[in-house]
DNA sequence: TTCGACTTGTAAGTGTCTTGTAAGTCTCGC
DNA sequence: GCGAGACTTACAAGACACTTACAAGTCGAA
């Protein structure tokens, strides 16, 4: 899950996305509205929050630009008290939700999970591929009918595979669905997180293997549908 | 149990919701139905506690909307003796129980123990799991047969294993059902709490087990079920 | 009201798991 | 056979969880 933080407040950025990042999220943090139609162009998000304050322009002004570009994406804004015209404004012109400064992380990503989880959300699925299943509510992973435990990274990996079974997934996108801007890692770290999980799938009797296409990318396969292996 | 106390009488608030929280009770309290329905959005309470004289809107105006958002969960309606026509138009709008004001805490107690008590509500259930039962009635313990004495905390948070037994709570939901959001507490408190809980189960023949998944919260297993250890 | 026992959160130290880096090996395709 | 890309292994830093000790707060009994 890779959310886009659009907040120009410095401190309040660093303390909420670190939050955020502890739960599990993909932060990227950008401080005005250029940068962020400009990552929204970028990179899949799965949710932007958008802070209304914004210096370069009314945050309400991006919105419809964001929404736009991004019609699926859900946009949560973060308001002051006394805003409230523009709380009304903000759900006329697109946002799915909205939070009163100040706010606690918690509250924030009790918003988010709500959001991921309506009607066509990433949340609330049930991702299957061979024997192996993934509860996408409480992040829980059975193989084989038992239940697996898998780090935090390598959930998130074998999550983006499952989401696009048999489908190319390439490198890059790997790296830009597990790594926010700020904490991009070496080419390795993608192979050595696939070798884990690899392992570990292996171990525990999947069904599924992690192949590779040289140059491309990987793909998720089940090899005993065609009977392979 | 989580109680949302909705209630602009500063002193009164107080009062009641220390009384409450003495209770046993998790309590947030909140003036304005504005925040009341925020707080509903954001947390899973077990009880709503609603007083109609609110400044910003009719209580009678919020009710049904609190009521969309959380339909499972009661709400019990505070009003002034004189206000009889409000209190038929609460029940039928959907409120669950009313009290008059003034009212004693004990008697509001008493209700908001009747409505869980209901059929479907958390309370007169009783919870087992493995060789340990919890009384949700008068919240007695018992492990392998025998009474045991737990503290306060330690029970709320064995109660919400017991809830979701075999399913993960994060760290964040059992913070959320612990600790209101003027006592939020260092993310130890709850490692420490969770400590003492193993402990006491250990040493008394517990079959159960609260099991770690690092990064993403705990789960409560019976290692008797499955022949471990 | 005072005292002691118990509860509960904080702080600090320790241990363990996770995760990225680095470096070496392997393999595929030319 | 060569080179690029992929795989594997080992290691170290950091994050996270566990444990213990302590202090403040709470409660009940004398």
């Amino acid at each position: 899950m890779r959310l886009l933080y659009i907040e120009d407040n410095e401190k309040l950025a660093l303390n909420t996305s670190a939050s955020l990042r502890k739960a599990g999220f993909v932060v990227d943090v950008v401080a005005t509205a250029g940068d962020a139609l400009h990552a929204a162009k970028s990179f899949d998000y799965d949710v932007f929050i958008l802070d209304l304050g914004l210096p370069d322009r009314d945050g309400l002004d991006l919105l419809p630009q964001i929404k736009q570009s991004n019609p699926q994406t859900p946009v949560i804004i973060c308001t002051a008290r006394d805003a409230l015209e523009d709380r009304i404004k903000g759900l006329n012109t697109g946002s799915d939700d909205y939070l009163i400064k100040p706010f606690a992380v918690t509250e924030l990503i009790a918003r988010i999970n709500a959001v991921l989880r309506r009607p066509g959300g990433a949340l609330g699925v049930t991702l299957t591929f061979g024997n192996v299943t993934f509860e996408t509510t409480d992040r829980t992973l059975t193989i084989g009918g038992v239940a697996s435990a898998f780090s935090k990274r390598e959930l998130a990996l074998l999550e983006i595979f499952l989401r696009r079974s048999e489908r190319v997934i390439t490198k890059d996108a790997i790296e830009n669905a597990l790594y926010s801007f700020d904490e991009a890692a070496t080419p390795n770290a993608i192979e050595v997180l696939t070798h884990r999980v690899r392992k570990k799938l292996a171990d525990q009797g999947a069904t599924i293997e992690i192949h590779n296409l040289r140059g491309i990318g990987y793909v998720l396969h089940d090899c005993k549908k065609d009977g392979e292996t």
